[in-house]
RNA sequence: GCCCGGGUGACAGAGCGGCUAACGUGACCGACUGCAGAUCGGUUUUUUGGGGGUUCGACUCCCUCCCCGGGCACCA
């Protein structure tokens, strides 16, 4: 079976085929690096991280291509609060948004590419739009006249004419109409800028994604992710620019867009000020309970971001987390030599999580589905494990939770070995069995009490005492 | 006003033209335990926003109304 996609562009599930074999073409739209990144940002990158990650699970060579938008309004405006110039600002938040995705997993993305190192690639791309007509020069800037590209709207389903009501376009005299927008704009005083046919000035916002993707990609590509507040007007945008220019339909086959994150049923945003910083998030929780929240949804679905829910995927996660655990603290602790019926049906289990995974991830990418099918196997293994397993059988669990982890970005803490400190606890285990042994609970309690305040859990089991990280 | 999503149990949230409406969280009961924890088994509430239509049969498809969110030239 392959995989089927929701592709924004006809509204319709898909099959997904890539335009060359086996080699998938991808571009995120990046980050504009002027502030922190919020939990809003980590919705979308993550989602796509695991749509990446789980393309190369599945065999396809993936070029995947985030660029930094490292010249716009936003960051002038910052600039000019802090004194910091825009290219302090850009690689000072674009280190922290690497730093925050990285702690959240996020690290398929093969090149990041700053619309400043692509000026002549988009001064190019400017000039044949106003060659064949759909751009115009005007006062040291160029506009893209919008009601020259007749399918302008193809992608957001809007239509041009009734757009106008309502929208708070730019009053421009430039412009030729309200609707056209900038692909180059000429300097302003205190505004950083390049040399161009036009004079001195800066690209637009939409120019840089299709000159980056066409010096990469070629004139045509696979995957365009974002999130779905930027199908109209950037991807709407894109589309125009990149189809007008090379006359080559569809510029991307599958648009793939994210649903936003919300709190209190409004969208997480900065200028509603209700954001809440990845580096906040990590100080409260672990940052794979901070991925499994996010990817605990589909990616298309908004999310509304609330305590409780963060605090449920945390006791979700941990269940996962735990059953893990048990399994590798059978593997040291209790393995069986001879198999029985319990291994022939976890032998099963395993089998029947992997498939149902690959359905699951297959049907446009659902990973709630496919943890539910988690959770399912996690009760089999442990209802198993009270029975006692074989090595084989157990390293089996251990490796069905390993590719899927590795695919949804889970799993790392639980399944990796144990530091130095496991000497340490075997010892001070050993001396609390004594105790107990001589029924001496104040003792055995007070060493477990003292543990737990520095957040390590003493568990007594009926195959002996075990310890665990909080 | 226009375009796009969505309305399912206490909460969160999938799926499917007919099968017990998944999975999780919570709560409760039981097993296990010196206690605790973890785990297992079980219980718990939904005729799927209202109305109409298509169909032998609709939560699923169509129409309409209501409500919520996103976009309408800032934005992941």
């Amino acid at each position: 079976m392959a995989i089927q996609v929701y592709n924004t562009l006809t509204r319709k599930m898909e099959e997904f085929e890539p335009l060359h074999g086996n080699r998938v073409n991808m571009f995120v739209c990046g980050v504009t690096p002027y502030d922190y990144t919020h939990l809003g940002h980590a919705k979308t990158y993550i989602a796509f991280d695991t749509i990446a990650k789980y393309l190369r699970y599945r065999g396809y060579s993936v070029f995947y291509i985030q660029n930094v938008t490292d010249v716009d309004d936003h960051l002038i405006n910052r600039s000019k609060e802090t004194g910091e110039s825009e290219a302090e600002l850009a690689e000072k938040f674009f280190k922290l948004f690497i730093e925050d995705m990285t702690a959240l997993g996020m690290d398929s993305v093969n090149l990041y590419a700053y619309a400043t190192e692509h000026v002549p690639e988009i001064v190019e791309q400017i000039e044949g739009l106003i060659k064949k007509g759909y751009a115009y020069e005007s006062n040291g800037s160029v506009y893209f006249e919008v009601g020259k590209f007749s399918e302008f709207g193809k992608l957001s389903k809007q239509v041009l004419e009734k757009l106008r009501p309502g929208a708070r376009v730019e009053v421009d005299e430039n412009k030729r109409n309200p609707e056209d927008f900038a692909l180059w704009k000429a300097e302003k005083p205190g505004e950083p800028t390049w040399d161009s046919p036009w004079g001195k000035g800066r690209p637009g916002w939409h120019i840089e994604d299709t000159a980056i993707a066409m010096a990469y990609f070629g004139e045509q590509y696979d995957i365009h992710g974002g999130a779905t507040e930027l199908i109209f007007p950037h991807h709407e945008s894109e589309v125009a620019q990149a189809e007008a220019l090379t006359g080559k339909k569809p510029f991307v086959k599958y648009w793939l867009h994210t649903g936003v994150l919300n709190v209190k049923g409004e969208k997480m945003s900065k200028s509603l000020n209700n954001f809440w910083r990845v580096q906040e998030a990590l100080e409260e929780y672990e940052p794979d309970v901070l991925r499994f929240f996010l990817v605990n949804a589909h990616y298309r679905s908004p999310v509304d971001y609330t305590d409780e829910v963060l605090e449920e995927a945390k006791q979700g996660y941990e269940r996962l987390v735990e059953t893990v655990q048990n399994v590798r603290f059978a593997l040291k602790m209790q393995a069986k030599d001879e198999r029985t019926s319990e291994d022939d049906e976890v032998d099963k289990a395993v089998k029947e999580v992997m498939q149902k995974f690959e359905e699951s991830m297959d049907n446009d990418f659902n990973t709630r589905e496919a943890i539910s099918h988690l959770f399912t196997f996690s009760t089999k293994v442990n209802a198993a494990l009270s029975k006692g397993l074989t090595r084989e059988s157990l390293e089996g669990v251990l490796k069905a939770y390993r590719t899927i982890g590795d695919v949804l970005g889970l799993f790392k803490k639980g399944i990796e070995k144990e530091d130095v400190v496991d000497g340490l606890m075997e010892f001070l285990v050993e001396m609390r069995e004594k105790a107990r042994e001589e029924k001496n609970f104040e003792v055995s309690d007070e060493i477990r009490d003292r543990l737990a305040k520095i957040g390590i859990l003493l568990e007594d089991t009926k195959d002996g005492p075990r310890w665990k990280k909080r």
